[in-house]
DNA sequence: GAAAGAAATTAAGCATACTTAAACCTTAAT
DNA sequence: ATTAAGGTTTAAGTATGCTTAATTTCTTTC
């Protein structure tokens, strides 16, 4: 499927957001193409005046491209909220979609939509919705591998990029908003155990990676 | 803008209910775009099954084009129904918010579209939505330039094509199901004068054939 | 039934987002 | 300071939906 060159300014706003930097490769990993094709994409955006790239030494976003970038991803996450809160999808669902309606909503059309929805300041995976003026709410979280045992701990995020992942937590009764405590940390592969609600709960280092929390001991 | 393979099953489709017979250039001049792009697309559409061509000759839909075509014309109207009913869209607003929406939808989401809509059967402009099994009602209704003075007839559908006929009809009271009657018709210019509502409205030959009725004397 | 006119198709080429293969920088190790 | 490794960019070429120009086919007229 072709990507657009909106797509690219905002992976390179959300890898920058959860990685800490953008590189051509970890861009094009991250959106299931090959680096040239990336290094193509940003000549192009730079030309443009979204991105500001110096050849072999790096690029990011201006401010143009960052406004398209967090313009895109407020479109993305009141679709996710409009897809769960009133048609009933679940959480593990709603990724896929918005990723194409995103591209086929103006502006009016989501000024609208968020007003239906009264203004929603998070989506189903608890990330943060751009208003109008593109001001977003910074969350300060950190992934689940980063607690130490004996941590008091709430999810506050859940990334939304794998299904399997997604549908894993609900099975086994995580959803956000969930306090736990860490019982058990293994450094030798990065998992740890937690408790909540009377359970034990064995969370892998991928699994763990991908659900934030905000510590509350 | 770049149309899809689907786009072109659809305007097949339609351009057969409301013109009767599609050519190459009808469709051409109806997409926006020149004779050779829609006779490419003809002959690929035919590779796939989606048409019957017999070169020079003419074409048509074959069952399998005519359910894609379908299926494209249900997300829609179900989209256009969505803007107006809940997001609160003028009429005249809605078709090319749709014509986007159409392609970036899954047949799962339009199915719980539908039923979060209470499964209209009519879109705001008085066309007939398919059911999810392709089943579609046809109205009978005439174009307003095939009345007769002294004719009573009722609004049933509007063409949804021109933004600037939909909204020249709300501004003079014109909807669907409104009940008027034939005061004059000049066959000089095709054109008609209507009452309804103790008001005299005068319909141009453009105005009067984009506004279908079913005669009720 | 030949010729003119109209419509459709084919040909050649453009734009865009991709691919693989080759060339090019940068960096880190010896 | 060289060199080797890795990441990045450029080169060359593909797929797709378009364009204009040329050609082909059909239809109408005489
Ligand atoms: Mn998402
Ligand atoms: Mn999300
Ligand atoms: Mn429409
Ligand atoms: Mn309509």
């Amino acid at each position: 499927m072709n990507t657009s060159p909106e797509d690219y300014l905002k992976n390179i706003y959300i890898v920058k957001e959860t990685v800490g930097k953008v590189t051509t490769s970890g861009l094009a990993e991250k959106m299931g193409i090959t680096a040239p094709a990336v290094s193509d994409m940003i000549s192009k955006l730079a030309k443009s005046g979204h991105i500001k790239n110096i050849p072999y030494k790096g690029f990011e976003l201006t401010k143009k491209g960052e406004e398209t970038a967090i313009n895109l991803i407020r479109k993305h996450r009141l679709w996710e909220v409009f897809l769960v809160q009133e048609l009933g999808y679940e959480w593990n669902k709603v990724h896929d979609e918005a990723e194409k309606l995103e591209h086929s909503s103006s502006d009016e059309l989501i000024t609208k939509l968020e007003e239906y929805l009264s203004f929603p300041e998070y989506d189903p995976h608890g990330h943060p919705i751009p208003d109008k003026q593109g001001k977003i709410i910074k969350q300060k979280v950190i992934p689940c591998t980063e607690l130490e045992v004996g941590d008091i701990a709430e999810i506050r995020e859940v990334s939304d990029a794998s299904q399997e992942v997604l549908g894993y937590l609900t099975k086994v009764g995580l959803r956000l908003n969930v306090k736990f405590s860490v019982v058990e940390k293994i450094n030798f592969d990065n998992s740890v155990q937690i408790e909540f609600e009377n359970q034990k709960i064995f969370l892998s280092e991928k699994l763990a990676k991908n659900i934030y929390v905000r510590k509350s001991s």
